[in-house]
DNA sequence: ATTAGTAATAAACAAAAGGTTAGTAGTTAT
DNA sequence: ATAACTACTAACCTTTTGTTTATTACTAAT
């Protein structure tokens, strides 16, 4: 037997293409943080490092990485300074993700007063 | 030296931390995705299986758990039906993650457009 | 009789993600 | 002289996540 393919499948599907498109780029532990990091005003390195709590070097390094690829993030080294002060700055695409981010906070800070108040 | 803590400061942290607790509930590879399918009225084990293609059997029942702790979704079994049929249903509590995931999927469209027009 | 569908779960393993520690090299503050 | 700051990176290790295969036990269709 095989199942007709309705209207609601083929939104289910392109619906659900969509939300991997976003989360291939977006999902993991560390990249919204970062932005979101980054919106606030946070630009180096350590100073990134020290906002997000809990990233480590290595991992804070390479999400730069993959940020910048995805053309989220752009890295400004300013020679001139001493010493060399990098500055990672938040493309105007990455603004569209404001959005995202505060969907997801304000989310978040619903479920923390849902479970502080029921226990 | 000690940095004076401002407003920015503040509001960054309140917002990270808002936005942790989103991730620790809603983050993973899969979560959004099951709860996206089921807003869709995937409601079966082998059902949800199916259309979220890559999920194995032991991830999706783990994941099904977790939801299922933080109050996300419901499991109802239905002892009567020939073979016993499972059915795991949203609760009225998700219905607020629908902003998530709308807003997600548009971003992950509009991502979509963007690189597939650039190259 | 065999195959497939119902909803899982266990064991054994592989892969991906993330953490820890130490180190670079130059500058500046103590 | 020493410590701390700049922005990382390599090597190694642990944890998390996920895959595959097999199994449960019953029903229904071929």
């Amino acid at each position: 037997m095989r199942k007709r393919m309705d209207y609601a499948d083929t939104k289910c599907e392109a619906n659900l293409r969509a939300l991997e498109d976003a989360l291939y780029v977006l999902g993991g532990k560390w990249r919204l943080r970062i932005l979101a990091a980054m919106f606030s005003g946070h630009k180096r390195f350590n100073d990134l490092q020290r906002t997000i709590r809990g990233i480590s070097a290595r991992v804070l390094s390479s999400e730069l990485k993959q940020l910048e690829l995805n053309g989220l993030i752009r890295r400004e080294v300013h020679v001139d300074k001493t010493p060399v002060v990098t500055e990672y700055i938040a493309t105007g695409y990455a603004r569209s993700i404001d959005d995202v981010i505060h969907v997801l906070a304000d989310w978040g800070q619903k479920h923390r007063k849902k479970i502080t108040s029921t226990r």
